[in-house]
DNA sequence: GCCGGTGTAGCAAGCGCTTTCTACAAGGTG
DNA sequence: CACCTTGTAGAAAGCGCTTGCTACACCGGC
């Protein structure tokens, strides 16, 4: 029924060895040979059997992407970036390979789950991104299994996630703690005090190391910080417009918001405007990411640009092992704060 | 080194073949057995070597989905719902399967190298999304791969997607004509004589249908179109911005732009505000799919929204065979239109 | 003209699992 | 009490490929 190799040796009259050979290109054939084979493959339509292959070679070309949600462009742009670089069809590597997107949608257990899965299919790599929950079983559940599949020879990057201890991962960190700082401190720079904050989920480190920015810019501004400031929720629009309502009930003087990402800050927006509040002259308004819809809403979000494309790639080619791994294993990744329309001086009161 | 099944049934003091049995639990094996063996297996942290278990069951548990661009949210809330179906980690389904995520870029070459690649790998369905490219000998040459995946047993679903000729794929369309055509009626409702339309790339399918869907709404209130009106570009917000500027330039006197999609929308608007027209007192905007960022544009978005994730989910089920396919393998997913801020009756002029 | 490279190709032993077929006990039946 | 189900487990034959080792020409050099 399905073609094998056996019936293409014996098309083109050599063993199914020198075909294999031929297909791999990692062992001298004479040019003659390989001519015949490749003629017999293409009149037979002859596919490899991946598995088949995978076993026999004790490796497969298949390369894992952890994301949390797969329909946020933060991830999606990440996604595509890896892939690029990945070699699968159209980039430049030649062996082929096939990225596994796998979509944990913020679960650790999914997480743990596609780790196996991934490590039952051998992967050759696996790209992990976006923030890491803290949960501390949960975390050394992960570090187990990473360290598991480094040893099956998995090769191991974390991508906008921070470093795995006690594993060789390599990890290029996002510097989120440096960026809230400098989105913060320009706010303060404008003038506010009363700033709200609208934090992603609790057990989230991204969560934690944007506000721990956040509240360093206010401390080391002088600036007092309310805990009825703060809510938690989680990373999307329909978050941020709850949270916004919310804040503003606790305390109607904010003249500035602070949102864990640019879906939440649109949200925030959506509440803002929906209470009769103008952006930024009432209140100001910053998200996070910059992704590409940041800049066409009204007014154009103030955020911090986060290099997700180039991450993403270098991720991949560290993968891949085309790219020496930085120093240390760990690289920390710094994003760029965009000032834009919806952060302006705060009213007066 | 690692730890293989026959390791597994030392252990337990079995034979491979009962563990075997136990894993799959598809053969009566003695309570007392199993228990033993799940111990085994759990105190040797087995896991099982998907590859070999692919070659010897003659099947695997990858599932590709096929995406013109991961990082658009189109894509991804369909990848995501299919993946949820397909019972990944956490879903419902007893096997888990892996889901594979596979980025074509829109091209058709790594279309056909995608599928291939998942043909090598006998995956064990595979999902392809969004519109198709239209150029024949590459249709055929899908055609044709679909045709030997589906020989193969993998089953083979389309959504988002017009039906692919010669081939038994079940097709989840989306009725991209009749969204288009209630849209731009809505709009000649309004009052709107003269309306640029911006395209998506000339050769997709979805292009085409939603610019004769346009032009059908036109047709049918005998509205003349002047060919300066349309301009083709691509899914993004770049394209909508460049092509909305070419527009104005093209003729002044517009009232109203349709865009291909939701991003390109957003982009027209922006291009619009700068060149100091108001929406939708000037212009009105009309966008598609009804994206989540959407209902936040200012003034919010007119649109016809898809389904994305019930047709997505429907075609999970579909392609894991958990749901009866369409009666002719074919069914088509309306759109509904969403009346939103954007759109307006026009100046008088 | 004999010998040791050098360049190619084949042989055959697995890789780790599934599954058919067979084997054996235990229990029910005429 | 012999015989046949029924339930459960093992033996062994692959699944299709890779690769270490071996084999054979053919070449040049002494």
């Amino acid at each position: 029924m399905t073609v094998t190799l056996a019936d293409v040796a014996a098309r083109a009259q050599v063993s199914p060895a020198t075909v294999s050979r031929v297909l791999n290109g990692n062992y001298p054939v004479a040019a003659a040979t390989r001519e015949r084979v490749l003629r017999a493959v293409d009149e037979l339509d002859y596919v490899l059997n991946g598995p088949a292959s995978a076993l026999a070679a004790a490796t497969s070309d298949l390369v894992g992407i952890l994301v949390n949600d797969i329909a946020d462009p933060f991830f999606g742009i990440m996604a595509g970036a890896i892939q690029g670089e990945i070699g699968g069809p159209g980039g430049r590597a030649g062996g082929e390979r096939l990225a596994v997107v796998c979509n944990t949608g913020g679960s650790p257990e999914r997480e743990l789950t596609y780790l196996t899965l991934l490590q039952r299919q051998r992967a050759a790599a696996v790209v992990l991104t976006g923030g890491a929950v803290e949960d501390a079983p949960h975390a050394a559940a992960v570090a187990a299994k990473l360290r598991k599949l480094a040893d099956a020879g998995t090769r191991v990057v974390l991508c906008g996630r921070p470093p795995a201890p006690d594993t060789d991962a390599v990890a290029l960190t996002f510097d989120n703690r440096g960026g809230a700082r400098a989105l913060t401190a320009h706010l303060l720079g404008l003038g506010h005090r009363r700033l709200g904050y609208i934090a992603g989920p609790v057990e989230r480190t991204t969560t934690r190391h944007r506000l721990e920015g956040h509240r360093a810019a206010l401390a080391a501004a002088g600036v007092e910080e309310d805990p009825r400031w703060t809510v938690y929720g989680r990373y999307d629009r329909r978050s941020g417009y709850e949270a916004t309502l919310e804040l503003l009930r606790r305390d109607p003087s904010l003249t500035a918001i602070v949102a864990a990402n640019d879906s939440v800050a649109l949200g925030a927006c959506a509440a803002l405007r929906e209470s009769g509040l103008r952006i930024p002259e009432d209140v100001s308004v910053a998200g996070f990411d910059d992704l590409p819809f940041s800049i066409d809403a009204v007014p154009s979000l103030t955020t911090v640009r986060l290099p997700l494309a180039e991450a993403g790639a270098r991720a991949g080619r560290v993968a891949m092992g085309r790219e020496e791994p930085p120093p240390g294993g760990i690289a920390s990744v710094r994003g760029e704060l965009m000032v834009r329309g919806s952060t302006g001086v705060p009213r007066v009161s």
